[in-house]
DNA sequence: TTTAAACATTGTTGTATAACAACTTATTTG
DNA sequence: CAAATAAGTTGTTATACAACAATGTTTAAA
């Protein structure tokens, strides 16, 4: 990871909450520049267990965000895709990150200040409002991961995760931006039953695949494997 | 469920944060007497999927907190005992529960406007503060379910459930408030094995049984059998 | 007080999935 | 560009746990 001097909000490609927040807010306080940091292909961006200093705001990328869990095993969560707050879940707590983030690709973060933002939250409500949303949604998604995880058997956690990401590329036809051990960490399953599910539904004619390029050729059937379990 | 109008804030037993806060702005706001609500055991106080439109405290008694999954299971995340926000986790989504609470025995719940709290914390931030702070301990709990559920077998969840019970009871000897059932339900495991490992560890001596009277004999060991999985 | 319903118990069986092993194919990197 | 390391693949085996079944026991309701 390194810091670049040379963008700041002004030339920052993707204009924040916290951005504008400052700029309705120019008579009250200077406008600060946030740090804007450089992250290399699978650097941690947040550990788990550290200390949390600054809200992270990722800012160009994609990230994966993960529980380091027992015997180095680790559960993915969700990736995470600009504009995103990055360590929103353990942002209130205020202590410790109860997760860790890494960078599935070159990504760029912002790092705010933790006072500065409790400042501005403080005068402006709707900041917080809005991170408080968006903390909400957070909470809703890991229990149904939580559901997922212990009532569905693996074909029905493979196809909701093939669902998923589809949904975040919008396109039925895009690149999995990660290993089979990674989308097997995503499902809790091992990465080679992630291996022989990807060959099962390939031979099934429900995906298509070369290498990590993959097409969904039936959502149909593939909606109502997720949905069975 | 009954609501008492017997009960205002000035005679309740339990004086919550937002009590405080309306007494301390007692200028700008008229004290408004939340409605005091008397559920049964067994009673639900909250259902997954409905509207969230109140704020609720739990002022008396005990419930349980737990996600409705897929064919009836349900997974309990948590006991909570007074004093505690029960609609916490989705009140900040502000749209629909995300979860059910139910009374483990008769319970008081306090329900308080949504509009209120809002206009509160608008001007006083430290209320939001500390439902912020609550929030964020409940999400570190439910990370450390997910994992828990994930990658511990059944007697080391069990071992972990027991020391959880043991801890909210503050002694090794206490009773359990819940069928063979609801106790699987916490760990996710079936009633059958919730009832065999209860037997297990009586015979290994780890833990002395009497119906749902439990006393722990072997701390050291169960905290063992819980971090090994 | 009887009857029903909820709760508790124990043994047996089937199966989903992790773990192991052994190998091939890519991708880094000095 | 070779050597090293990481990623992907396939078959086999072992096992943890749910599901089923059958039956006893306590609690609640009529």
């Amino acid at each position: 990871m390194r810091f670049s001097k040379k963008i700041d909000c002004e030339t920052c490609s993707l204009k924040c909450d916290i951005y504008s927040t400052l700029t309705e807010n120019a008579n009250k306080y200077q406008l600060v520049n946030p740090l804007h940091a450089c992250f290399k292909k699978h650097d941690v961006i947040c550990k788990q267990g550290t200390d949390v200093t600054h809200a992270l705001f990722l800012v160009k990328g994609s990230t994966k965000l993960y529980i380091e869990g027992l015997n180095n095993r680790n559960i993915i969560l969700y990736i995470l895709k600009p504009p995103a707050y990055i360590g929103l879940l353990s942002f209130f707590e205020n202590t410790k990150y109860s997760y860790s983030v890494s960078a599935l690709e070159d990504s760029e973060v912002c790092f705010i200040e933790l006072d500065l933002i409790k400042k501005l939250y403080v005068e402006d409500h709707n900041l917080l409002l809005s991170l408080n949303k968006a903390f909400g949604k957070s909470v809703s998604a890991i229990m149904k991961k939580l559901i997922s995880l212990n009532q569905k058997q693996i074909r029905g956690r493979f196809a909701e995760n093939l669902i998923y990401l589809s949904e975040m590329h919008q396109s039925h036809k895009f690149h999995l931006g990660m290993t089979r051990k990674e989308i097997g960490e995503m499902i809790a399953i091992s990465e080679e039953n992630a291996v022989r599910l990807f060959t099962e539904f390939s031979k099934e004619n429900i995906i298509s695949l070369k290498g990590r390029e993959i097409e969904i050729m039936d959502m149909a059937l593939m909606k109502k494997i997720s949905e069975v379990g």
